[in-house]
DNA sequence: GCTTGGCACTCCCGGCACGCGAGTGCCAAG
DNA sequence: CTTGGCACTCGCGTGCCGGGAGTGCCAAGC
């Protein structure tokens, strides 16, 4: 009883605050809750919350402002799902269904999420990891110079462009274009690597550093590029903060243009204490392991195709967020946008 | 010489503007450029610039700040070229040589920009309405999931996946892509859509819709999707004048991230006055036509393949910039993709 | 033992007055 | 046309003050 209404005062301190963006103090707090106890009361429980770590003031004679582990408490034990508004669902159904390609759906995404959310999205390519090749093409772009472009099961491309030391000769290239169809077609990713060892025996010594240099670069794109891009949108949000928050948002921004940071912060592999119901993960400002973004929290979720995660989703904002509208709005979108895969 | 001291006045004004972001008052003025006369003349030199519209003050009792006018002004006539450092041209160098694909060469030359020019950078793909189709491809995703990638000479790869309503045929199939193989290769874009009517006779009635909605796709790509591509990157550059300057970020990072607004910005068209020598255009301020850039300074250059301009670059900025040393880094970059791009 | 009203205390914040100093415009003399 | 002088304006930083919100503590009550 006791223990309860002292969580019942962090929730409405978390909802109150994400809601004024105002510390709030006890008297407010039976005023727009019907706690029914007087604001003493709530003084005693505000001192043990602070105690404990849940809250803090900024400065004696101010209201209270939830603490890091305090959002984490109440994302944990305190917030109920809040389904989304019948608009939203509409909006995310018309938005992603006219999407033409992979690209376009990805676009898409990071519009809606970043729409709907009123926060910096991000979307993460299908990973290529355990996607299977469909094609492999070989064209010359001029005597010396040759694209090679891998089409993948799940509609992504992948394209490299490489220079030869010598012209290239059409029938070779012919040669290895229908050999590597049929070595790799159907092959996933991961198996690429193996499927194409020795497999330059087949040619002629003339002909090896070309074959070679084609191989080398398949293998780089199977490997190096496995998961590399990412989306970003609605990096004008931040600047809603920007002028009464905390928030410096020049290092966001900053971490933000890094792709070895967005995929940090997506990937995780390491989730700590992150993944709530629906396999959602929330990660609440020093939680972060990335500089730069100690003020933020991170909600992502993982999308699959066919029931095979490929990869992740998410929205980056400012601590004091709408907690559970967000983490619903980014699990419908993930939702969605497999579906939407599966059906490819 | 009365008009030119007047002239140098504004240049003064403009260096010292840019460099302090301080109003500057007609004694600060004397003391750091050496024109020989006193604190009064400049005044009286002042007012005059005033009353022609090249200075204002925020305030009386202030400095004076030039106007979208005076760095007009400035830009056309004042600035000099201010080459590039040895260091900034090794930058360029090392940077962009070892990008591996179109893509590669883009990214790395946004990011480039921003580098060095310390401002929102923008870079547009290579137009493909003067490129030429190189290869055709059309891979079955599923049984009625066709993906078609065209290959253009530039490196660019362009892809679209459709849905058919009847089962794919491999020999059908087979049979479309080697005719348009033939049909289109070494086609220029705009030559496709003649290219393809009454491509469609050569089928049985039965295999017409799919072979049309295969058409119309391509039409769509080589139409519709000609120079929509933009990659936008340093928007952190935009906060560091966040804090003290009157430019509101939101508005700024809201229309960066249209990309019909970065087209309009890019793609040049209708340039009033803004041409300058070397082929760079500056729009400052007003001059700009899109909303919520009135206080940025747009700078871009043309980029050519082979002598033939196929897109442009440029970067986004507050009007008190380094106008001579942004234009020269943004006219360097773009030749050097054009060297670039020419040995492809 | 928890709850509650009372009360003193802290401290942020907005308003105001004040003085400084930078910068200007004007004018009369050179 | 230039220059020194001079009065004037006005933003800005400073210090002061009162109001008010919020707190912690305590003693009384249920």
């Amino acid at each position: 009883m006791l223990e309860e209404r002292r969580l019942a005062v962090l929730r409405a301190i978390v909802e109150d605050y994400v809601s004024t963006h105002e510390p709030v103090g006890s008297k407010a707090l039976v005023e727009r809750h019907h706690l029914g106890v007087s604001p003493a009361t709530i003084r005693n429980d505000m001192a043990a919350l602070e105690d404990e770590g849940y809250i803090a003031q900024p400065h004696t004679s101010a209201g209270r402002v939830p603490t890091d582990l305090g959002y984490r408490l109440f994302v944990d034990r305190l917030s109920g799902v809040k389904p989304l508004s019948p608009a939203e669902r509409r909006a995310i159904h018309q938005f992603l269904d006219d999407a033409v390609d992979l690209d376009d759906v990805m676009a898409r995404t990071v519009r809606l999420l970043a729409q709907i959310t009123k926060q910096v999205a991000l979307v993460q390519y299908p990973s290529l990891s355990r996607s299977r090749v469909r094609h492999v093409e070989l064209v010359a772009l001029s005597s010396t110079r040759l694209i090679i472009v891998l089409i993948v099961d799940s509609g992504r491309v992948e394209q490299r462009i490489i220079e030869c030391t010598a012209p290239i000769q059409e029938q070779v290239l012919a040669d290895l274009r229908s050999r590597l169809i049929v070595a790799l077609s159907d092959k996933t990713f991961t198996d690429v690597p193996d499927a194409l060892s020795g497999f330059d025996q087949a040619f002629t010594p003339d002909d090896r550093p070309m074959v070679r240099s084609v191989l080398a670069s398949i293998l780089e794109m199977v490997t190096e590029r496995l998961d590399e891009r990412i989306m970003l949108g609605g990096t004008a949000h931040l600047a809603r903060y920007g002028e009464s928050f905390p928030i410096a948002i020049q290092p966001v921004l900053e971490a933000l243009e890094e792709q070895v940071v967005l995929l940090r912060l997506l990937g995780e592999a390491n989730v700590p204490q992150g993944v709530t119901q629906q396999g959602v993960t929330v990660r609440i400002g020093h939680e972060n392991p990335v500089e730069g973004l100690e003020a933020t929290s991170v909600i992502t979720a993982r999308y699959a195709r066919r029931d095979q995660p490929v990869a992740s989703l998410g929205i980056v904002g400012p601590t004091h967020m709408d907690y559970p509208g967000t983490m619903s709005a980014v699990h419908a979108v993930a939702q969605y946008v497999s579906r939407l895969l599966d059906e490819q």
